[in-house]
Parts: C-alpha cells; sequence; structure tokens
DNA sequence: TTACTATGATACAAAAAAAGTGTCAAGTAT
DNA sequence: ATACTTGACACTTTTTTTGTATCATAGTAA
C-alpha cells in the first residue's frame, strides 16, 4: 500500500533536473533520462504529461527540448506525483460519490479521507526549489 | 498513488464483520463471504493471514470457523491493513537503508518519510471498536 | 525546398502484481 | 468412519505497470 510507483519516482528526479537548471535552459529530454538513469522513450512519455498540464514547456526542432513552465516555487510535489499518477485516493469509495453502500465500509470512508487530505497537504508543501537544493 | 487494493478492502470488510459478532461467537469463512460479498476463496486466505498473526482464532472441524483474536479495541485498522498490504511504504527507498544513492531523490525522502509516519498514527487510532459501532 | 532535429500521439509488447481457483492435507465433532 | 472446516500451496486469469516502436507534427537551418 502506498507505494509510488517507478513512473512517479522518474517523473520526480526528471523534474527536479529542470528545476535544477539556470533559469530558462531548454534541456533535451535524452539529456535528462541519461543524467536521471532513466529510459529516455519512458521519459519522454512523462514529460508529455507534465507538458499537457503546462508544468514544463517544451520546445520542437533544433534547440528544443523542454524547460518548467512555471518557477520552482509555484510547482509543488503534489502537482507532480498527481500529472503521472492521477489523484491521490487512498480508496475507490472516494472516486464516485454514492458508490459507498456497505455499512463496515462506510465507518472506514472517513479515515480514508483524513489520510487522503493529510497526504495532500504535505505534498502540497513541498515546492520543487525545496527540491532542487543541493543536500548538505 | 495511494490506493488501497482489493484484498485490504476485503480484510476490512471481513474482520469488522468478525467485531460485529457477539464475543466468543465462532463464524464460518462462507457466512462472513456472503455477508461481505467477497469470494469465499479469497476471503478464507486473507483470514488466514490474520490467523498467523493472532489477528483472529481459526478453528477446524465441524463447529469450526474463525472469531476475533483479542478485542476489538485492541486491534487497530493498521494491524488489519498491514496483515495483507504489507508495511505502509510510500516510496521503494524507504524499503532499504542506504539504496537511495541520487541527491535529487534524497531531498524527497523525508517527505515520504513524514507521509509514512502520518498514514501509520492515523491508521493506528482507529480500532475494530470504533469500525463495528453501527452508523447513525 | 530539403534535410535534420526534437517533441506529440498512439498503438503495441513484455513484465510484474493483483485477484481469484483448485487440490489435498490436517484437525475436530458426531 | 464420515462429514465438516481451516491450512498450505500450487496454479490460472486478469489487471496494472513498465517499457518500446512507429509515425505524425512542428521547428530550425542550409
Amino acid at each position: 500500500m502506498m507505494e509510488l510507483t517507478r513512473k512517479g519516482e522518474y517523473a520526480i528526479r526528471g523534474i527536479v533536473y529542470l528545476a535544477k537548471q539556470p533559469a530558462g535552459k531548454v534541456v533535451l529530454v535524452s539529456e535528462v533520462a541519461e543524467a536521471t538513469g532513466v529510459s529516455q522513450t519512458f521519459l519522454a512519455k512523462i514529460f508529455q504529461n507534465f507538458a499537457k498540464l503546462g508544468l514544463v514547456n517544451s520546445f520542437r526542432g533544433t534547440g528544443g527540448g523542454f524547460l518548467l513552465g512555471r518557477l520552482p516555487s509555484r510547482i509543488t510535489l503534489r502537482q507532480v506525483v498527481e500529472a503521472v499518477e492521477g489523484p491521490i485516493i487512498p480508496n475507490r469509495c472516494l472516486t464516485e460519490e454514492g458508490a459507498c453502500t456497505r455499512e463496515s465500509l462506510c465507518m472506514v470512508h472517513p479515515v480514508w479521507r483524513k489520510i487522503q487530505s493529510e497526504v495532500a497537504s504535505i505534498l502540497d508543501a513541498v515546492t520543487l526549489e525545496d527540491l532542487a537544493k543541493e543536500k548538505k
């Protein structure tokens, strides 16, 4: 339970690499892939996800590549994770309203809701600016 | 991310059903399975997990079945979930110490650790006694 | 225009995990 | 003995994850 998938891990590695670049620097997926040790084609798909959501901007053709879509301080870890893994949902019941008819399950329901909001707020509190800092 | 599997859901339904029984009452898996709408063979495996950990006691043969291994107030939701899903680990890095060599990842590390402990404490705070209460 | 480069979209394939079944052994009651 | 019920374990099916391949699209440069 609660595991971040490899995709989510790669997504973080990749976008943190972008966040570490000088502002305005455009980098290739191939470079990011090599630097982070992730398959290039897989990472490319992840970055396309980011691009659709505006987390990164992309440019095609010679000299093309990716850069952050906004300031690192304006991109949260939650946005990154949800971009590739979908919304934080600890239990299927939270997905569809009214789908949970079982008494026993409904007592559990508020617990999952609490977990959901706790985790969301923890991830909301961390930005790419934080993550891009070198460890001392 | 963060989804409880069906197995975890079944586990909760099943053991909550046990918690709702009169103290000392032994019930068959088949009964629990039918009442909770879970495949009997699948639920049986889940209950065997519980039995190994002492969350439930089991009796074989005619008149056999399952009952809670201790008071509902002494069984936490965390114990139930971990019994079938394994320990709460939001990121693979937390599994093996020293497996995380990547700078970018290591900045993320403490965040997952925080999530882990938050979720654990939320689940620790809920017991089967709470869950067995009828909803008003 | 033509060639080259890099992302975008989408379909496909392989691997891993989850979900579920089946068989037989072991213990218990009548 | 016989019927009943859990225990252990191997096996199958389904779903999800992970990754690859192909071609389209757009931009750059000669």
